[in-house]
Formats: C-alpha cells, sequence, structure tokens
DNA sequence: TATGAATGAGAATTCATTCAT
DNA sequence: AATGAATGAATTCTCATTCAT
C-alpha cells in the first residue's frame, strides 16, 4: 500500500505532516478497527517512519482519541453549518440529516471510527461525549420543532426533557443505522437515506407534539 | 474474574462445558471486542484451561462466529415467540418491539457482539446475515401492517422492498440506541423504552401507508 | 487417515495392540519426523485411544526406541537371514546387500526412522548402537573376503582392524545413501542398486586386499 | 549458552546481523534439527531478541530455506574451488573429495543441516535441489574420469546417466558415513578419511570404466 | 482392557514502543 | 525534522501427558 498523499515528499512542516498520519490513522482505523490497525501500518500509509508517528502523537491511544476527535468535530460542523436556523423546523431537520447522510457517506472511514471502532474501553467516555454533543444538537431540532407546534396550535406539546432525550436518542441511533446500511448499500444516495427517515420521523414527532400516543392496552 | 457459573466443576459432559464456554466468550467478545479479547481471558472465566476451549472450539475465528450463530438465533428466537400472528399490526410491532428490547437488555454482551463488534472483517458477512435475519423479520411485521392498512382504507401503500428494508434498519438502529441509552438512564424501564419508540415509530409508519410523505421543497 | 489394520475392533490382546500402535508410529514417525509426528495423530491411526497408547508404550520417547529397536532388528535380520556362510565371499556379500537394498524398499518408513528420524538427540546413541551393529556384521563379511584372498594370494592383505572398520563405514554409508536415493527414484530396483553398490565395492575391496593402493602425490 | 560471536554488541548494521542470526541458526538448526530447534534459542545463541529473528528472516521456515541453501553453497564452492580441471581426473577426484571432507569436518552443524535435517517435509524439495547440485558436481567428476579412461584405452566405459548418478550417490553416502565416524574415532583425520575413500572408490571406478563388473550368479 | 475429560508448559509470531544517531 | 535498529510483553495455538471412570 502506498502512501495517502502520492510520492513520498521529506521535510515537511509539522502541522502537515500531522494531517497526512491523521488521515492515514483514520483510513487504518476506520477499516481494520483499533486493535486490529497497526502503526506499522499506519506509518506506512502516511509515508512516514514510525519514531516520526510517536513523536508527533505519542501513542496509539492519545491517536485513535485524535483521531475521534478530529471526526466528530468535522461531523458535527457539517451538520451545524447546514442548518439555516431562520427556517422552518421540519426544514431544519431535513438540511440537518441531509448534511448528516452526505458527510458520512463521504467519509465512510471516519464515521466507521466514531460509529463502530470508538464504541469500546477504553474509547467508550470520549466517543460517547462526541455523541452527546450531536444529540444534544438535534435535540435543539426538536425543541424548535415543538416551540413552533406550541405556537401554532396553541397547545403545549408537553414533551417533558426526557422524552426530547429518548426521540434524539432514537432518531440518531436510526441514523447511524441507516447511514451504516446506506455504506454497505451500493446504489442508495445520501438524499435517498435522508428522505427515508425524514418521512419516518416526521410523522412521529408531529404525532407526539398533538399529544397523539400509542398505547399498548 | 471469576468463572461464569461459580465455582469451579470438573468433569463435565461436552455439551454443557461447551456452552460454558460460549458464555464467557459472549461476554468477554462483547465488552472488549474481539481483537482486544484474549483466549486467556475467555478460558479463565469459563473456569476451563485454555486448550480445552481450543479442543472444543478450535480458534478464535470460529468461537466468534459460534458466538455470533447462538446470539442471533436467541434474540430472533425471542422476537418471533413473543410475536402472535393472529393480533393485529400494531400489537404485533408492539410486541415484537418489546420483546426485543428486553432481549437486548437483558443479554447486552451478546447483543454487543452482534451490533458492534461481529461487524468488521472477516466477520462483517457473518454479521450481515445474522442481522439481516433480524431486520427481515422487522420487515414482515411492517409488511403487515401496509397490508391491512391496504385492506382497511382500500389504498395500496406502495411501498417499495428498499423503503421497507431501511425501515427496519432505522427502527433496528433506534431500538439500539435507545437501549444503550436507557442502560445509561436510572429508572428507565424496557417498557417504557419500547413505548417511547413505538410512540415514534407507529405514527411515522401510519403516515407511510397512507402514502402522506413529506417532501423537500 | 484411518487405522492401519481396517475396521476398529476392541478389546485385543495387549500383543496385538502394541504391534498396532508401533505400526502406526513408525509410519507417522518415518514420514513426519519424531518431532513432527503427534501422538494424537498415531493413536487415531493406530485406532485407539491416546491413554492406551501411554499405557502400553509409557511415553513418545520410549514409542519412539521401541521403533528404533524394532526396525534395526527386522533389518538386521533380513541381511543375516539372508547370507548363506558356506559360500564364497562375494556371494556372501552380494546376497547381503541385496536383501539389504530390499528391505528398505519394502519398508520405506521404517528405514526413514532408522536413517534419517533416528539421528538426532536424544536419539543418536540408540540409532548407533543399532547402526553398529550393521556395521559390524558387514566388517564380518569383508574379513571373510580378506581371509579367502589371503589363502588364495598367500599375501596377507595386512588390513588393520581400522582399515576394515572404515571400510564397512563407507560401504553401509554408501548403502544408506543409495537406498534413500533408490527409494526416491521410480523405477530403481532393489537389485540395481545392489549390483551398482557391490560393483562399486568389490573391486576397491579387491584392490585393498591386494594392497594395491592409490596414494596422493 | 553465550552468542555466537562473542561479546553482544549493539546496533550493527542489518547485512552483519543478519549473518549472525544465520550463523546460529544453522548451529542449531544442525544440533536439534528443524522441529526441536526453537526461534528462542536461535535468537539467544545470535545474542539478539525474537521480534529481530522476525524482522529480519521473517518466519521459521524461511530462515530454515536460508539456511539450506547458504551451507549447500558454501559447500559446492568449497569442493568447485578446490578442484583444478586441468588436472587428471584421479587428481581432480581426489582434491574434491578432500575439500567435501574438511569442508563437512569443519562445518559439522551445516552439514548436518544437509544431510540429515533437511530432508523431511516441507524442505525434502528444497534440500534435494541442494544435494542433487553436489552429487552432480561428483558426477561431474566421475564423467571426467570416465572419458580419459575412453581416451586411453579406446573403449568406450558406456555408462548410463543413472549408473554415475547411483555411483555419485554412493560416494556422498560413503563420504557422509565415513565424516561421521571420523568425528567419533580419535585421532582420524580428515586427510585419512579422504584416502580411506579413494582408496575403495577409485579401484572400483576404474572396474567400471573397463567394464569389468561383477554380477550375480 | 479402554476412554472422555482435562491441563501445564512451551511453541511461533506480532506489536507498541524506544534508543541512538 | 527524521529514521534504522532493537526489544518487552503479549497472543494464538499445540502437544505430551494424566485423571477418573
Amino acid at each position: 500500500m502506498s502512501e495517502v498523499g502520492g510520492a513520498r515528499a521529506k521535510r515537511m512542516p509539522r502541522a502537515v505532516r500531522e494531517q497526512q498520519m491523521m488521515d492515514a490513522a483514520v483510513q487504518t482505523f476506520g477499516q481494520r478497527g483499533y486493535q486490529a490497525a497497526s502503526m506499522d501500518e499506519i506509518a506506512e500509509l502516511a509515508g512516514v517512519s514510525k519514531p516520526l508517528v510517536y513523536l508527533y502523537l505519542n501513542s496509539k491511544e492519545e491517536l485513535f482519541v485524535a483521531c475521534i476527535r478530529r471526526e466528530a468535530k468535522a461531523l458535527l460542523e457539517a451538520v451545524r453549518s447546514a442548518v439555516d436556523p431562520e427556517l422552518p423546523a421540519d426544514r431544519q431537520l431535513w438540511a440537518g440529516l441531509f448534511a448528516f447522510f452526505t458527510h458520512t457517506a463521504e467519509n465512510p472511514d471516519g464515521w466507521a471510527v466514531l460509529s463502530r471502532q470508538a464504541r469500546t474501553e477504553p474509547f467508550a467516555a470520549e466517543a460517547a461525549l462526541m455523541r452527546d454533543e450531536i444529540v444534544a444538537y438535534v435535540a435543539t431540532l426538536i425543541g424548535v420543532a415543538a416551540q413552533e407546534t406550541h405556537r401554532a396550535t396553541d397547545r403545549d406539546p408537553e414533551l417533558a426533557e426526557r422524552d426530547v432525550a429518548g426521540l434524539a436518542q432514537a432518531l440518531v441511533g436510526a441514523a447511524e443505522s441507516l447511514a451504516i446500511w446506506a455504506n454497505e448499500t451500493p446504489g442508495m444516495t445520501a438524499r435517498e437515506s435522508a428522505a427515508t427517515l425524514m418521512n419516518f420521523a416526521w410523522a412521529g414527532l408531529g404525532n407526539l407534539m398533538r399529544s397523539e400516543r400509542w398505547s399498548p392496552r
């Protein structure tokens, strides 16, 4: 396997080298998993010697955490920057979902790191932190929808904080699952994934807003 | 860490020992992941020596595949046996979700093996096979709902196979996400999780059945 | 691989079982070598359980030594019984060589045990002991030839004991090498091997008897 | 057991270290055999850590094959460079035998690797290839003698190719056997061994050249 | 006479990590 | 800024051997 960025160049500025290493690391971790990825492989893919990886990133664990952070930040940023807070809630949610699926489709290795590889100890905490940021953001979007409904129908959705949190968890979980599935399913576009989930979610949210709940028995 | 079944018993029939080993393996694989789990740890947890694990289960890979199969079978059986096909679709879905939630909550390690640890090479194919069985079953439940709607409203939901598959993926993903969150959230019961998801899902499905779709712009 | 003697029979007399085990052991040791042969394989090939092998033959080492002894004895017996001490020396030697090559060709595994597998520690001594018996016997044959020459030519060959020993070593070594080569060379008969060596040796011995020696410078 | 080259030296160039490792490997393989030799022992004898052996030589099998090749090459070179093709055949043979004896006596481990340890699967093919080169070279020496005889006596020895091959096998086998015996016999020099074999062989060859064959009945 | 159940000890191999330059 | 040389500590897997029946 040859290096990520083409021909091996010597004496690059530290920042550039670091990015090359992280690129190689995300690719390797995403495809192999944390344990199965070897520092040898990462260094070779990055086109540098192993000691240099250690010089810059200190250890395999730190390198992996750095990858988690970089990828989570990028994903969050992609979603955030796609959402215009001036628009109505449904359009905000749509935009967010579409951006999410687009980003995960374009960065399958990064998404694999976040969604699969980062969830075992000793990284679960770090990954959960990152994930919670996303969930919190989604919860905000749901909150916006609730307030809109409130104003429009003059009825308070009475969604407890825990309900919103649960919904956000479900939504993100559904999105994660769909994204993984979409990455494995040829011909599945980000638009399709987003539409599927939006259809699924919007009605359910609407119902909840109108306090029309399904109940067993 | 002491053995799974309490005091170390000697000279058990092969079938019993094998189950003990699989129990220990599922627990270890579920918590650590395939790579990080060591055969040493599994053997110790099972209360036997390593050679015996190899004598009965042949290799780490075969052991892991056996775990995947056993856990998938158990989960599927739990959901299937909870669903009465005579009942209306919503009650079938409710029963299925509730059983799914209950089983995954009661077998977090087995569920972790299926949903997270088994998805990297060289197990992706095997895991996909197993997970697809579950998703396919959920898809049949959705299909039942669609037919009922068809009969009741005299309108064909026109749900493409891929739509149903996507919905099932979303549903399972949401369920997993909720289950994890529920486990971390004090006072959150399996029943509550199931209700949250059912509420979320049923309205969305209903809308889809009635062909009332949300669409961008 | 199925057992050596056909269908697995239970409760055989000890002597018979032991022979079955030794047959399996010789075959396995001969083909794999001492280290690479496993007691599992030998037991399976013999059609018995491993503990029975240990009950009768005590250990892998003892089993191997027993194989060495049995095969050496058989080879020596084959050569001895083929030689008629009433005949002239050349015919005695011919008969011995022919018997040697015939036996090694018919028992390639046994011959492999003796000629190759038995020559490393801790079996070198045992193997040397067996080999020395053969060498001593060959030396006897050479001695017979010397005496005949003595009587015929009225000249003493003046072969020191060490010379005879060296010649016997060379002869046996040549025979060993030829036997191995013959076993690897399709279409090479025992008769051919024996003739080649006899031609080679008889003249050389004759010259030596007549004190016609080649000498450097 | 301490290292091959005396005090442990650090940070050597790769080529040097590789030779040290091969030295240790030949010694260990030669004395213990392939299976019984452990990489631990080889590494310790070479004065390096095991990982370095793997880094440079890849695996036990590759290491062993490398040993076979190196030793075969060295032996062949020793014999070849000792033979002056301008000399008469008997002197060529003498020089070759003497060199062969000297080299095998001075490199007993290398010779053990070639003549004994390398003859079991999966190395038999490789070893046969190497040994055949030596045997083939001896065969050419015999061929030279045959041609000389042809010219000198105006009679064609009519030695078939297979006859020559068999003679070469016998000669090499006799040499090996004598060498082993000589090593065990105090006061026995390489020169003496070579003389014994030459005496034994030259007359035999001479007879064959003159088509004076011994024949049974 | 015979065996299913079980293991202690050790084998090859890999990998994160560091040292000296 | 960068690397060739080197290793301690695991990890998977095997095998001769024994125990209890």
